[in-house]
DNA sequence: ATTCATATTGACAATCATTCTCAATAAGAA
DNA sequence: TTCTTATTGAGAATGATTGTCAATATGAAT
């Protein structure tokens, strides 16, 4: 049976206060910071479940992290993400759903499961640099 | 000065006569299967220079290993990987492209790059299964 | 409220891909 | 051939993630 911890929910409203992408090990230190005693392994597992449950996100990064963050549409959706500060927008991609499915029924494939990022500057980042 | 080296040379031609992704490890072992002396790191760093130089390709599978590919056509391409036996093809992605650079643009941001990539199971695997 | 079976935790060890270090080697110019 | 220095290889180091296991705390039953 699954029980509900004090850990559990840390990470999960951490996760939601906080709008952008972040690493389990940066979450981590963040509790800590703030007077947590939650452990990382903890940390790993709760955001594992979570994915599980479909309340969180996750990809990973250009430098092999995991990056994780709370699923605010509740459907399947993808990232456009600023190289630079790490901002994140969720983006609506009706039209590469269709396209990922017909590409793999073309090939023979079943089951497509894609990915689809966008990483760039924003806004703000290109101005500044 | 950048000089040519044997070892450097056995990674290009293993990456271009496996047509597949595959990781450094396992080129790696290939390599030392068929006696070749070269040791790990420089499997590497040759990988990373043949990404550096666009004539190999890069990925990240989904357990976080770095997967390295011969280009074939030098443009820009996307992947159709085989979840279970590995197998891969590359997939024209016009409509991709043009749907990418126009979200990019709505958001602000600038230099778009993107990672499209469709996992599956290939026609055999999905019979095998 | 108390008891109890067991899900969950946390500290730390273990793993695994990748990178770093550095002495030894070899490519290529002279 | 000689010499400079890019490159190599073996193993150590790193860093994220997962496994281990005794201690703890949840929630059902009493």
């Amino acid at each position: 049976m699954k029980r509900n911890t004090w850990q559990r929910e840390a990470v999960r409203t951490a996760l939601n206060e906080r709008g952008d992408f972040i690493s389990a090990q940066k979450l981590h230190s963040e509790l800590k910071a703030k007077g947590s005693t939650i452990g990382l392994a903890t940390v790993y597992r709760a955001l594992t479940d979570l994915v599980t449950a479909d309340e969180a996100d996750a990809l990973q990064s250009p430098d092999g992290e995991n990056l994780y963050r709370a699923c605010s549409s509740d459907g399947h959706h993808h990232h456009l993400i600023c190289r630079q500060c790490g901002h994140t927008e969720e983006i609506e991609a009706e039209a590469v759903e269709s396209w990922a499915a017909k590409v793999a029924a073309e090939h023979g494939f079943t089951q497509p499961r894609h990915v689809v990022d966008v990483f760039g500057f924003c806004g703000e980042c290109s101005s500044t640099s």
